[in-house]
DNA sequence: CGACCGATCGTCT
DNA sequence: GACGATCGGTCGA
């Protein structure tokens, strides 16, 4: 169990640090209550020239401002009124790259998601698709902002490892607005995972 | 299984 | 005033 270092976000590579994130296990300890979930589905948002990314164009609000932080920081936003998308920073200062957690497999705290999700039956839909996700752990827009290092949100590596061949990369979902940049390959999911949300291929 | 649709509100124009 | 980096329910095939 070891917590990824700084160096892991700061990379400027934000593709191989999404495909890098797969696998890892996504952990949040709130009121002394520990989930954990293993990530398996991530979309990649390059900058300033991704038309899909809230950066697009050197766009900087009060909501996004956190996204030209140095890597390491959690981006959580509200979409649609009702999901909080959980987002981890990457990259340099100034330079806002991030990466949206789609889908993770729970590890830990399987009862404790489905309180938080309210879910009646327990199924695939657990932590499937990235509003799930934020929800099965607990996770809201007021923790935007964080130190991935220090606070009660991490990422940490248990030494599991998905082979070359259980990772595809697909085109990212929801993002039709972007034009041609919403056929860009900067989503990965892990094979046959069925926690995985949207299409498969 | 796929298509459709309503929910719901902070953010940006 | 319009619109989402979504979800879950419903309806029909």
């Amino acid at each position: 169990m070891k917590k990824l270092p700084l160096s892991f976000y700061q990379r400027n590579n934000v593709l191989e640090i999404a495909k890098d994130l797969l696998g890892k296990l996504l952990v949040t300890k709130f009121d002394d209550i520990t989930t954990s979930a293993r990530i398996v589905e991530v979309e990649a948002y390059a900058g300033v020239n991704d038309k899909a990314s809230h950066a697009v164009g050197g766009r900087r609000t009060e909501r996004n401002e956190i996204m030209y932080a140095k890597g390491g920081f959690t981006y959580v936003y509200l979409c649609y009124g009702i999901h909080h998308l959980f987002n981890v920073v990457t990259n340099k200062k100034e330079i806002p790259h991030a990466i949206l957690i789609r889908a993770v497999e729970p590890t830990e705290g399987i009862s404790i998601m489905q309180d938080r999700t309210r879910k009646k039956v327990l199924d695939n839909t657990l932590t499937r698709g990235p509003g799930n996700v934020s929800k099965a752990l607990g996770i809201f827009t007021y923790h935007s902002g964080l130190d991935l290092v220090r606070s009660d949100i991490r990422i940490v590596d248990d030494g599991f490892q998905y082979k070359k061949k259980e990772i595809a990369v697909t085109t990212r979902i929801g993002v039709d607005y972007a034009g041609p940049d919403a056929l860009l390959p900067y989503r990965f999911i892990v094979r046959d995972n069925p926690y995985v949300s949207g299409k498969r291929r």
